[in-house]
DNA sequence: AAGGTTTTCAACCGCACTAGG
DNA sequence: CCCTAGTGCGGTTGAAAACCT
């Protein structure tokens, strides 16, 4: 059957008016719901060989799909660490939180709940959570940054108000911290501190869920952080780097603020 | 049981970004 | 600096399943 999105590509058509042809346009190139067999052979391929180039990966594999579509099929639905089944009362509460911070950033999201894919988050929230959001949360949602928002700030295009961060830190400031520690040593302590909380899901794990986890957890390793992260530039660079910025500094004002550090969440 | 409607979720699309030539 | 390929992400679609009348 020829689809809606058949007929809509087929009147823009024209390939010399498009950036680029979509890869499975190609000749010969499988669409559609994957047979068992082709999950096999991909599963055995990256077992293998492991998945550094996509592009060429379905045609050594000897699959008649896009690289886009193994990826896709790997990345939600065959990676060996991806859990399955119904999405746990916490790991909802999780989500209904996280996106309260991060908005449509399912991949942010999905980067802090284990084992699932921002594609299954992303289903679950259009089907089950945003029904039970208050109405004042889509307005707030409406307000988050945008993702070209988040883009420019990490490629630098829009800066952050860091004297207006710093303003609002500094009162915070004036407690003695103790145990200096090296700033890279901090940043890999708070991300652990974060992937660790959320893999060791206790049974007790209360309403509040996962994100509660890492507050706790985050803030008992910012004791042991150098106070000059807070004072220098450091956390300006903490916030703009690039690889350490991709689920945006909402997160980890929340985080900061959460665990005393921030009296309030500065207009950045 | 049959049919219509709604819900679910795997998969696709296209945009945006990065890296490399 | 520009161009292209490769990749990641969020939005959207539509077939299948579940539910309702």
């Amino acid at each position: 059957m020829e689809s809606k999105r058949e007929e809509k590509r087929g009147k823009s058509g024209n390939f010399s008016e498009m950036v680029r042809a979509p890869c499975c346009e190609k000749m010969g190139l499988k669409k559609g719901p994957w047979t068992a067999e082709e999950d096999q052979v991909l599963v055995a391929y990256i077992q293998q060989h492991g998945h550094e180039n996509w592009r060429a990966l379905p045609k050594r594999a000897g699959l008649l799909r896009c690289g886009k579509s193994c990826r896709l099929r790997w990345t939600n639905y065959l990676r060996p660490d991806i859990k399955r089944g119904n999405f746990t009362k916490e790991e909802e509460e999780a989500i209904i939180k996280l996106h309260e911070m991060l908005g449509n950033r399912w991949s942010a999201i999905a980067a802090r709940l284990p084992g699932r894919t921002d594609n299954e988050i992303k289903n679950v929230w259009h089907t089950h959570l945003k029904k039970r959001v208050k109405p004042n949360q889509t307005v707030q949602e409406s307000k988050r940054r945008s993702r070209s928002d988040v883009e420019a700030t990490r490629s630098g295009a829009k800066a952050i108000d860091f004297q207006a961060f710093q303003a609002a830190t500094r009162p915070k400031l004036e407690s003695p911290t103790p145990l200096p520690v090296s700033l890279e040593q901090s940043y890999s302590e708070i991300s652990s501190s974060v992937t660790i909380s959320s893999n060791n899901k206790r049974g007790e794990t209360n309403s509040t869920g996962i994100k509660e986890e890492v507050v706790v957890s985050s803030a008992h390793q910012f004791s042991d952080i150098d106070q000059n992260f807070w004072l220098d530039d450091s956390f300006a660079s903490f916030c703009s780097s690039s690889n350490k910025d991709d689920d945006g500094i909402d997160f980890w004002l929340q985080v900061f603020m959460e665990a005393g550090h921030l009296e309030e969440l500065p207009e950045i």
